[in-house]
DNA sequence: CCATCTGGCTAATGGTAGTAGCTTTAAAGC
DNA sequence: GCTTTAAAGCTACTACCATTAGCCAGATGG
């Protein structure tokens, strides 16, 4: 009975692995077992079970994307900032279309999935900061900005557009657009 | 043994009611028999199988849309129309939260489905003739609406907004954004 | 009244999550 | 280096799910 040397983490990184290769659907554990190499019943060793291992994934998935939004806005400001984190989104799920389906949707209200949650918030706040704008119209800017990057990531990681042809283009125009509707500032 | 009566619309009715009492994750041939009154097994004598229920749902949930689309736009024309058609789909995600996970993300894909997800495209095609735009930009065009109604809807239906209020606002903005994006029409 | 078809049933299979309890490995303490 | 012990595997089991096979009764039609 040699050990497997498995962790918290090794089963995720499995979990992530399954998801990538056969979508959000396979995620069981009998499939995270397999891939261990080990028996369902082992995993319970590291992980509480399967809703756990899945809030789990969602943070790993939520963090992954947290570091490309961290990396998109350092050094850039304003409009320069918004599109490149919008861009980052995008090919983030591009990249793991059948991850981004892992992604929780209401990381804030969760414990386990506020902090990486409130993380990415923070560097959208911080690339809207050269608007100045008041409390109220942040959160109604904010959540245009998340209206137009899960609309369309979702739309796209899910094989929505039947014609796949100039999304990019499609993706530039709302940008642009949402950019034009914010005020100008100094 | 007296009979239940079923149909395969009864069924799907029921799986419906499943869905909006318990969401899409509690859609078992268990949870449904229960509620028709009968051995799941049984089910199987209108339906093919979980899977074939799921998709006889989402042709169900997507015509009922369709109702409200071809409601909507009854009528109006232009800017107008559009207004229209966007709150009718925010409408009957609000209506029927859960329900809305059950609609297909892709329906043109799929045989059973396509022609009520073509039915709702004419309505947006009709709705967008006054500006006269040429193929691709429609395409691109109709894109940035399903971005903006989709987008909303889940988030909307999955609780990923955090703050309550305000959210018509935030709405109410991204649709006159777009409409602002749009060339003028005479 | 009888034949047939349909819609229900029970029984059984295989896959799933999760629990209980045993055994072995590997590390910690002496 | 030996013993102890905690952790990490395992098997066996339960409960629930979808699905198939085959049976039986009730409705239907001649």
């Amino acid at each position: 009975m040699p050990r497997a040397g498995l962790s918290t983490q090794a089963v995720v990184q499995a979990a992530v692995e399954v998801i990538d290769e056969h979508g959000v659907a396979a995620l069981t554990l009998a499939a995270v077992a397999a891939r261990c190499g080990v028996a369902a019943p082992s995993l319970y060793k590291h992980v509480g079970g399967l809703a756990e291992l899945k809030t789990q994934v969602g943070v790993r998935v939520l963090n992954e994307l947290g570091d490309r939004f961290a990396a998109a806005a350092m050094g850039r400001s304003g409009a320069d900032a918004i599109i490149a984190l919008m861009h980052a989104y995008r090919a983030y799920v591009v990249a793991h279309p059948a991850r981004y389906a892992a992604m929780p949707v209401d990381p804030l209200h969760h414990p386990e999935l506020a902090s990486a949650g409130i993380r990415q918030l923070e560097v959208i706040q911080a690339a809207l900061r050269p608007w100045r704008l008041d409390p109220a119209e942040q959160v109604h800017t904010i959540r245009k900005l998340r209206v137009i990057a899960h609309g369309f990531a979702s739309l796209e990681s899910a094989g929505g557009f039947g014609l796949p042809e100039d999304l990019e283009e499609t993706y530039q125009q709302l940008i642009a657009t949402f950019l034009g509707s914010l005020p100008a500032h100094p």
